[in-house]
RNA sequence: CGGGGCGUAGCUCAGCUUGGCUAGAGCGCAGCGUUCGGGACGCUGAGGUCGCAGGUUCAAAUCCUGUCGCCCCGACCA
């Protein structure tokens, strides 16, 4: 390809409404164009680059036995009802019509995801667990009505995934759920290698999609707006929603004082009565009452520590936590907001493991404008559940005693075990051997595209601009010919440009009349791994220069020996990508 | 959805506080000439409903009201 035959604006200034790497990256190199808030364009060399992408996606799944479909965005507001993802996922469901109509346009949404429309294909075609296992996958635009789009092709209303679903007639064993799981797993693992990216699988909570297990694999990256938790020697990651924390022992040396009641007018919260009574947040008990399956729900932790509801709710084995709002807080406590404490409180309570080490606290007083210190657990309220309910924080240890770290991070792939709940709704079923109904066990496994490619971006830039993996760049070689006018610079750089081709190496030959130092600042702007250089003064000497962006590194070579070393260079960068993974 | 910021040329921005002639700069773009191994230079030129609507005024980019859009922080996030 010429450059003068292609399109890639690219620019100097930095745009102003660009915040993240990624995103300044892609608009100044000619890759992206924002449309409206959480909908892009992909200009032609964005475009390259995400075609890459796609093919290798497709090519490990399909490896992976993945069998391919396409599926509509559109889709009955009715299928997401069946399910009550239309409740609860709100406003974030695209409707193409105001909910208050009644004509097609209200019954009508977009796709966020497709588990209602494959379940209901496999209710219709699928009877017998004789047709079972099946893994069908699309690679598919999606629609999310995100509150707040940001960080560029990050966060989108508008993007591109892969989904992946499967149904099995049991979990374990050949055929089962495990299986194919595993199998999605292994097929991520190269996928990500692949497209050269430095990717860690973690545990992750499934939240209200369900399901008993998943994973995410995230790439590191301060754009990112997950919290990866990992221990020190790497044995344990996990995302923040889920990062188990080893128990904290108990430091001792308490008086084991008696109950106090302590006047705090209007001083409800932890850093107020903190301030006031001179004491540590982390000698005080905050006491958060939820709202769970319609019945109170308190979580005792300590003032300096939060709760993880998600962790919460796994501990009490309810579904889903809420805030309590202020009528059921002052029903269950006999006091305003922010004096509610464990001691004489009749609810069902779960503390926190570093709550049952503490002594002589300071907590609520179940009275308005009223603390309590001294207070110990055990002697002034019982401990009759206690778990990890709390978010992980630096100082904690992994549960084999190695220090967790924290890492912002981006999620780039997700692997659920579905279960029964979307069958169970939908009455996808089958019939076993014995002719016996059941409901048929799902999968489903995404990968964001787009995010992808931002995080190579993320991942693999500096300060003159993109580095490419080398295989999912949108050219793997720039000929940069200095001085088209030349007459031996222009024909040896076409002869270049013909013969890389004919290999199968996408090049770029940028036969723009423009001056040397313009065109290598836009080659390492858009970021092509390899870049030659043929100039009359290399010529005079007898070389071509060949360079590899991320390392800088430069070889001179006879024009002859070009075509060999460039292939040996590409080929190299795609087994290097390959071995990028961090664990 | 709460808090903050910004809408002026393709891009980055000045002008607005204190209303006043034909609305500016740099980059980019077009023509001509010089230049050609790290974003060259000179001359000439094109390009604007000052987000939109209404209001105040002799007069509005500037003041007032409304509205739309975009960005950031937070909440939310299968």
């Amino acid at each position: 390809m010429k450059w003068t035959e292609f399109f890639i604006p690219t620019s100097k200034e930095v745009p102003a409404d660009a915040a993240v790497p990624s995103h300044q990256l892609m608009l100044r190199a000619g890759i992206i164009r924002q449309v409206v808030a959480g909908a892009y364009t992909y200009l032609p060399l964005g475009y390259r680059s995400l075609r890459k992408i796609e093919a290798i996606v497709r090519e490990e799944m399909n490896a992976a036995r993945g069998i391919e479909l396409n599926m509509p965005a559109m889709q009955p507001l009715e299928w997401w009802e069946l399910t009550g993802r239309a409740a609860a996922m709100g406003d974030v469901l695209v409707r193409l019509g105001s909910s208050g109509g009644d004509d097609w346009r209200a019954r009508t949404v977009l796709g966020p995801t497709h588990e209602e429309v494959i379940t209901e294909i496999v209710r219709a075609y699928v009877n017998s667990y004789k047709q079972l296992p099946l893994c069908f996958y699309q690679i598919q635009t999606k629609f999310r009505g995100e509150a707040r789009p940001k960080s560029g092709v990050l966060r989108t209303r508008e993007f591109l995934m892969k989904d992946a679903y499967s149904f099995h007639t049991c979990k374990e064993g050949d055929g089962g759920l495990d299986d194919t799981y595993d199998r999605m797993y292994a097929a991520y693992c190269a996928i990500f290698s692949r497209s050269g990216l430095p990717y860690i699988a973690v545990e992750a909570d499934s939240g209200p999609i369900g399901g008993d297990a998943s994973h995410e694999f995230m790439v590191p990256t301060d754009a990112g707006e997950d919290y990866l938790v990992q221990s020190e020697d790497k044995a344990y990651a996990a995302n923040l929603e889920r990062a188990e924390v080893a128990p904290l022992a108990d430091e001792g040396g308490a008086a084991d004082a008696p109950l106090t009641e302590v006047h705090t007018p209007n001083l409800g919260t932890i850093d107020e009565v903190s301030t006031f009574l001179k004491c540590e947040p982390r000698k005080m008990i905050k006491t958060i009452i939820y709202e769970a399956n319609g019945e109170a729900l308190v979580a005792l932790v300590r003032g300096d520590h939060e709760v993880n509801e998600a962790k919460l709710a796994r501990a009490a084995k309810v579904g889903m936590v809420a805030a309590a709002d202020a009528a059921l807080i002052n029903k269950i406590t006999g006091a305003d907001v922010g004096f509610a404490g464990p001691v004489g409180l009749s609810a069902r309570i779960i503390v926190d493991q570093a709550v049952t080490v503490m002594h002589d606290a300071v907590t609520g007083a179940n009275k308005t404008d009223y603390h309590i210190t001294g207070v110990n657990p055990g002697r002034d309220f019982e401990v009759t559940e206690s778990a990890d309910i709390r978010m992980a924080v630096k100082g904690d240890c992994a549960k084999n005693g190695s220090p967790l770290t924290f890492k912002k991070c981006i999620e780039v792939g997700h692997v659920f075990k579905l279960g029964t709940k979307y069958s169970e709704a939908m009455s996808a079923t089958f019939l076993d051997v014995n002719g016996k109904s059941h409901p048929m066990i799902m999968g489903c496994y995404g990968i964001g595209l787009n995010r992808i490619m931002a995080a190579a971006i993320e991942a693999g830039h500096d300060e003159k601009g993109i580095c490419w993996p080398m295989s999912i760049a949108p050219f793997q070689v720039v000929i940069c010919a200095l001085d088209m006018r030349v007459e031996e610079v222009s024909t040896l750089a076409g002869k270049l440009h013909d013969e890389l081709e004919a290999t199968g190496i996408d090049v770029l030959l940028d036969d723009r009349d423009a001056r040397p130092g313009f065109k290598f600042k836009d080659a390492e702007l858009i970021g092509i791994p390899i870049r030659v250089t043929v100039g009359k003064r290399g010529l005079a000497d007898g070389i071509v220069e060949i360079q590899t962006r991320r390392t800088g590194e430069t070889a001179k070579v006879p024009p002859l020996d070009a075509v060999d070393t460039v292939q040996k260079l590409v080929q190299a960068a795609m087994e290097a990508d390959c071995a990028r993974k961090t664990k």
